[in-house]
DNA sequence: TAATTGACGGGCA
DNA sequence: GTGCCCGCCAATT
């Protein structure tokens, strides 16, 4: 098969890449399970690093387990605003997972 | 080559 | 609910 020239690295970040991209507005999704979605449990630091990489995606909708907000300062408040204005509610200091959190389907016909 | 660093996660006191 | 420890993965130092 041609792929070779890709690594096992760079397929796994494409598959975080798209599994972040994946994200509805208005949901969110955690760390561990981007990481899950795209096959790589346990890789959540990796989903990290693809979110500092990687433009263009909708890095705001990617928090921590439980709903908490991970970034520090500044950039904290910034994507607490954006949720808020997607119409994400919180509970506390943290996202009401209960209502907000993406359901990543399988790749599975028989659904 | 080894140690350190991060927007992490889960278990336990 | 909070703090500490350990496991996790890859990039940097």
């Amino acid at each position: 098969m041609g792929r070779s020239l890709q690594s096992e690295f760079e397929r796994k970040r494409v598959r975080i890449v798209r599994s972040i991209g994946a994200v509805p507005r208005g949901r969110v999704s955690s760390y561990g399970a981007i990481a899950r979605a795209a096959g790589c449990p346990g890789a959540a630091r990796q989903v990290v690093r693809v979110l500092q990489q990687v433009g263009g995606l909708p890095w705001h909708r990617i928090v921590g387990a439980g709903g908490a907000i991970k970034l520090p300062g500044e950039n904290g408040a910034e994507q607490r605003f954006r949720l808020r204005m997607e119409g994400v509610t919180f509970r506390g200091a943290r996202v009401d997972m209960a209502r907000h959190e993406h359901k990543f389907r399988e790749t599975r016909k028989t659904g």
